[in-house]
DNA sequence: AGGTTTAGTCCATCGGATGGAAAAAAGGGT
DNA sequence: ACCCTTTTTTCCATCCGATGGACTAAACCT
């Protein structure tokens, strides 16, 4: 359904386009956001009166030393808004507290509870974030929600947790409605993966607005970044790239993931099989993810200690990554693949040496500008994805947003 | 870069996004147009008279029955616009005059003449173009322009035919600039999946607005179609999904492909020639793609004929194709395949009935509303999708066409 | 000090969307 | 036959946001 636009979705879609130029840009003068916007100087000038006087942004101190009147450098105002973003891992619970400057004003990280109801799992996450907005001393008017990211199948639209595989309990969880009715706050559910390629396509100062984000968390997932939109797909359920296959002579691993699929080949539960069928670690109990994910850092702690049999695993996996990578850059045509998610910089130092040149083996049309590179966040990138969906949700211009018609 | 956007840009979108629901909607009046677009009956007002003084639209006969006054319904006029689009297949060369209302007027089709000089090709396109546009009795100045749909890899933006390795002799023809000097038309170049994706995007009436479009001729490649927008990639390039492995345990065929690829799946070479394995055909010559074609030809027909041979490679090929078009759900989320191309008549028989069920075992998150179907257009897809893409490019609303700012 | 350069604002205007009133064109009811 | 209702479409005045041009401001340069 198509739907035509107005003037009054006009402004507010410029004033959201002067904004998020000054969150790329911070110090750009009204004239930079004139050059950058393409709008008129005069209605830079009004845009930005009104968003002074809404407290998202402020003048700093001109500086001189250029001819011509100096320019008067705007910021955007890190009191202006907040978020609260929460990461549900299976293994890890991650929650923080970000500014409208997209820096992280608090951080807190504790392990999932396992084998738990999620009533208590949403009751801490409420407690939470109370706790960091007063922590923080932050004015609760000017908190804008509470962004979660979740491991799929999700209903996006219903704010329903489905049927996540490596969370038992969670079964038709309605966190959306929980939440929102514990906090008091607009409650924005996402998949990890969406979340995750929203930080690092905030984050990043790379000139390619064009990306696929590679998650490797107790799963592994994959989001697509095109023109600065990040792709949700139909039912925001994107990603699901386990089982592409990258190793046709793979062995078949006691497990339920397919065999020679993207998942046997670099997720926790997979690499730790494989690591206890040379010994290198005894096999954890495979429905405790903790356990899991202990064994997993043991083994890439092996790996840069120099054991053959880590190194042995983990540059195979790196290989059989490269593949899926292939998959997915030739598919899409991008000329950028970013890394990231909680197992990530525990498999860096194995894969970023190589992985740029096994990629490049994969295309079929040869790519000289090819870039792989590690998340410029770090592992935190799901949590802060989440908080800037929130930011982006209120803030961001959408072309949709000019569209006039339904909620 | 984020732009703005301003008044003058907004006019011209709402009449686009006026047209455009005209085009799929014919015969709506006024007062449906106000209720599809979301605009005030007065813009509409204007906008249609803009473009019924403009030649695009007329009013046809008002019909009674109805309480209140009889609506004037409004249909595009099919003689205000027209373009012409070729389709460029290794073995199939294919053109067709397209009217606004998205009617083929005429269509023609050859062999494409195989070791050939591309000077030679370029100047049978236009002539070709020429002759239709005269054959129809078309007004040369209603005639949008010429498009061009080839395959891969292409430079879109210089209007460039790179390295097709189905076409050997076509390696950085600049078919833009050579057609358009032949023709005096704007030439727009995309790639094959691309187009055939637009076509199909336009003709289907289905309502879901979201799929991906599996391309099956000399090569095969994907293109997908999210929230009626067709993804091109960063240089068009996108939908290489050939050497996607389908098949973990498939034999090495005397060919360049990937062993156990989409490709070495699904396409007339790798099919010809598990075909001449079986004795079923003689070896054609692989570089002439007329002759694969042929032999390809003579394949299916086999199999409809019953041959257990050509049944049992084409029931092979459609449990690989599943995989294949399994991986491309999962990653990207959407309800519907399509599949299309030259190829696919001759599939269709052996494909159709299996797919669906072979495809949804593939699927990660179980999706009941998955539709897997033959494209609406027809064989020539790619062809009617070129002329689309210029009508689009010229009378469909983009958001990207609210932005102000460069060309 | 005056010229130059760049930044930002004031004012009048323009273009486009819109709400309300009105006109148009039918059918239904009495 | 007449009036009322319903629905479509247009006219008019108005509103709102963007814009161009003139103007002010504040630096550096010579």
């Amino acid at each position: 359904m198509r739907r035509g636009s107005n003037q009054l979705r006009l402004a507010d879609f410029n004033q959201a386009v002067v904004l998020d130029v000054l969150r790329r840009a911070p110090g750009a003068s009204r004239a930079d956001l004139r050059r950058e916007s393409g709008l008129s100087p005069q209605t830079i000038s009004n845009i930005t009166r009104r968003l002074i006087d809404d407290g998202l942004i402020r003048e700093t101190e001109p500086a001189g030393g250029v001819r011509g009147r100096p320019s008067i450098p705007l910021v955007v105002d890190s009191d202006g808004a907040f978020s609260v973003g929460v990461h549900i891992d299976p293994a890890r619970l991650t929650t923080v507290l970000l500014d409208l400057d997209g820096q992280v004003r608090l951080r807190r990280q504790e392990r999932t509870p396992q084998a738990t109801n999620p009533p208590e799992v949403t009751a801490l996450i409420a407690a939470t974030a109370d706790a960091m907005i007063h922590e923080a001393g932050v004015d609760r008017d000017r908190v804008l929600g509470l962004g979660i990211a979740a491991p799929g199948p999700l209903d996006v639209h219903a704010g329903v947790i489905v049927d996540p595989p490596q969370l038992p309990n969670w079964r038709n969880v309605n966190l959306r409605a929980d939440l929102s009715d514990a906090t008091g706050l607009p409650v924005l559910l996402d998949k990890d993966v969406t979340a995750a390629a929203t930080a690092e396509l905030r984050s990043s100062t790379a000139p390619s607005n064009a990306f696929v984000f590679l998650y490797l968390g107790s799963g592994v997932g994959a989001s697509v970044v095109v023109d600065n939109q990040v792709l949700r797909g139909v039912t925001n359920n994107i990603g699901e790239v386990g089982d592409i296959i990258v190793d046709t002579d793979a062995e078949q691993l006691e497990w339920a993931g397919r065999r020679g699929g993207l998942a046997a080949a670099c997720v926790p539960e997979a690499l730790v099989i494989q690591a206890a069928r040379l010994g290198l670690v005894p096999l954890p109990d495979l429905t405790d993810y903790v356990a899991i994910d202990d064994a997993c850092t043991a083994v890439c702690a092996q790996a840069v200690a120099g054991n053959s049999g880590a190194t042995w695993i983990l540059a195979r996996a790196a290989r059989r990554v490269a593949v899926g990578l292939g998959v997915l850059v030739n598919l899409l045509d991008v000329p950028r693949v970013v890394l990231g998610g909680p197992l990530w910089n525990r498999l860096s130092a194995a894969f970023l040496p190589v992985l740029t040149e096994l990629v490049a083996e994969e295309l079929v049309v040869a790519r000289p500008d090819l870039v792989v590179e590690g998340s410029s966040v770090g592992e935190h990138v799901a949590a802060q994805g989440a908080a800037e969906l929130v930011l982006d949700h209120f803030l961001a211009p959408r072309a949709a947003a000019l569209l006039v018609g339904e909620a």
